[in-house]
DNA sequence: GGATTTTCTGTGAACGTGCACACATCGTTG
DNA sequence: CAACGATGTGTGCACGTTCACAGAAAATCC
């Protein structure tokens, strides 16, 4: 009853309680032929010295750790905010889950972090890499590029030529607005939010599209990020800048509820006086009344495909192509 | 320029380059006695095989990671939510950053997962972890117990004695529900939830010492989880119950604001008919309207304590408390 | 009944690192 | 000048595993 059991115990005493050698030992965790004696003995072996494998011993002569890191770089005020990241981290988990990979999830929130991840990365602790929100420039982008490590980018990729995937930002914003502008709105605005990305600059992109040539650059206003705090403050300028507006088209579900707090401060009805969408269908839409129109972004779907791509490049597969978008339908609620 | 290099450079080619042994390039490296002729030849010749170590060796010999595990066990919806997990995640993240540690975040999604992890601590790729909301039963535990691996919980301990931060949730439950009483409600109810955990309970316990004999288990209503919906519907049907109900106490700020809306749908004025207290302080709090009166969970501080609790055992100081609680101030806004 | 295949097992060599040890060279000291 | 400490360097072993190889025993075939 003496718990002591100061060291883990090995391949080499499972061998030697069971009376064979670590090579058999080895074949009843691996597979290979094994009599059944043997076998029973070295199980039975295995219960009673507690042995579980060493990984980092494994990983070493393997040189794999079925392991995929999740990188998320966010600021903090987003990464708090915003759902969508944990539910394409949830998306890649189970992906990842099921393939029997264990997902390791990094978050960078400083200088520091960054130049730890690379060294993690550099240090061979996973096989590959799910990277939310990179920069271009970043030395986590050129850790991943140097160690050609398997890599899929949730959003654009950067500089870098890799795999990707993600929603069509553009295409979706037309369409959401060319159907607010549909409901008979004519003074149609937008609030439009990091545009130093991407998606940022694609939904204003799509926003402009669908307004051809009424669009009217009064009625945009920009925000750093897309958060609750952004969008109420936007909404306000906005509306003290043109009274008459009768739409507004937020660059996600965050900055539309924050639109919505601002709107009712203000006195105004929606959707009777004013009309607005949103971008994400995350949990904020359905939170708020009225609830939200807005473009669902199938966020557990982006995680799930990124990860799939990352299994597939290493199962050896390079045939699969660069960039995957999603679809992104139109969900019609209250709000517009 | 022929950008070959299969194979990642190792000592041996960093010690053959520099035309040394391989001792002295692992003494540039770790420390110990090396002219600057050698060192100076060695660092050129790192730089030029474009040399990284590799931590998984160095991890085998060394026998620990420079890693902690940061494990979160919740059911879906309530991770996506819950702004707290993320706070006290980067709280976690910030205290290991600053120790140079790497926090390594573990999700448990399904029993898949749940063994998949125990296999991932056993296979020591972390030296420690920080724990929340963990289940008594759990295979993570059990392994976290037989490995003895340094760990803190986030949260009351289960069974097994380890060290845990958390707050004093009854206390504070009293309180803020004392202070409701204070501003004249009479029939102060409350909507209790996660009863399958400490902070559940406790924070049903601090409510009903603070109304003494003027408990009325009608006002009570219980629903399963920390979430808006659960608290809307429970609200309703409170307000179907006890029509003449004039306080609250929610036992999250998710539930909170979904008993507000629950409140307006019904035609209720807050704080004037009913007057309505949250738990956490967390962005909730702050995005209703009335902003919320709540209690301040210090959420980043109970990661930062967990890891600081952690980093102590790492470094063989077992002095430290088996149990850090932090204060939590009640803010008082607009919603009572 | 010998040749061949199948099943089973043990041994040695990696994987890439850190560390203890031995050894060599210097300058200083009594 | 012998003895010593400080400085610098190379070599072997260990960490715990997997894998290739070789060899033994059993089963199968012609």
């Amino acid at each position: 009853m003496t718990p002591s059991a100061r060291r883990r115990s090995t391949v080499h005493d499972v061998a030697r309680v069971a009376g064979v050698s670590r090579g058999t030992v080895s074949r009843v965790l691996n597979g290979g032929y094994v009599s059944d004696a043997a076998r029973e003995a070295i199980e039975d072996a295995i219960r009673a010295v507690g042995y579980v494998p060493n990984t980092a011993a494994r990983n070493l002569v393997r040189q794999r750790t079925q392991a995929v890191a999740f990188i998320v770089h966010e600021p903090h005020a987003v990464f708090l905010e915003d759902p969508n990241i944990g539910a394409i981290m949830l998306g890649t988990n189970q992906a990842l889950s099921e393939a029997d990979y264990q997902m390791v999830c990094l978050v960078v929130d400083s200088v520091r972090d960054t130049e730890r991840v690379a060294r993690y990365l550099n240090g061979g602790f996973v096989d590959g890499a799910v990277i939310v929100s990179a920069r271009a420039q970043d030395p986590i982008t050129t850790a991943v590029a140097r160690l050609r490590l398997p890599v899929a980018y949730v959003g654009h990729p950067p500089d870098v030529d890799a795999a990707w995937v993600g929603v069509d930002n553009r295409g979706a914003a037309r369409d959401v607005t060319t159907r607010l502008l549909q409901t008979g709105r004519t003074r149609v605005g937008m609030i439009a939010a990091a545009l130093d990305r991407d998606s940022g600059t694609d939904r204003l992109a799509g926003f402009t599209d669908a307004l051809g040539d009424r669009f009217d650059s009064d009625l945009v206003e920009e925000v750093p990020l897309y958060s609750y705090a952004d969008g109420a403050g936007a909404m306000a300028r906005l509306l003290a800048r043109a009274p008459d507006l009768d739409g507004v088209f937020a660059a996600s579900d965050a900055v539309a509820a924050g639109a919505l707090w601002a709107l009712r401060e203000a006195g105004r009805r929606v959707p009777e006086d004013v009309g607005i969408v949103g971008f994400d269908n995350s949990s904020w839409a359905t939170r708020t009344s009225p609830q939200l129109s807005t473009v669902d972004q199938p966020a557990e779907g982006l995680g799930a495909a990124a990860a799939a791509s990352v299994l597939a490049q290493l199962q050896g597969d390079e045939s699969g192509p660069d960039g995957i978008i999603l679809d992104t339908p139109v969900v019609w609620r209250d709000s517009a």
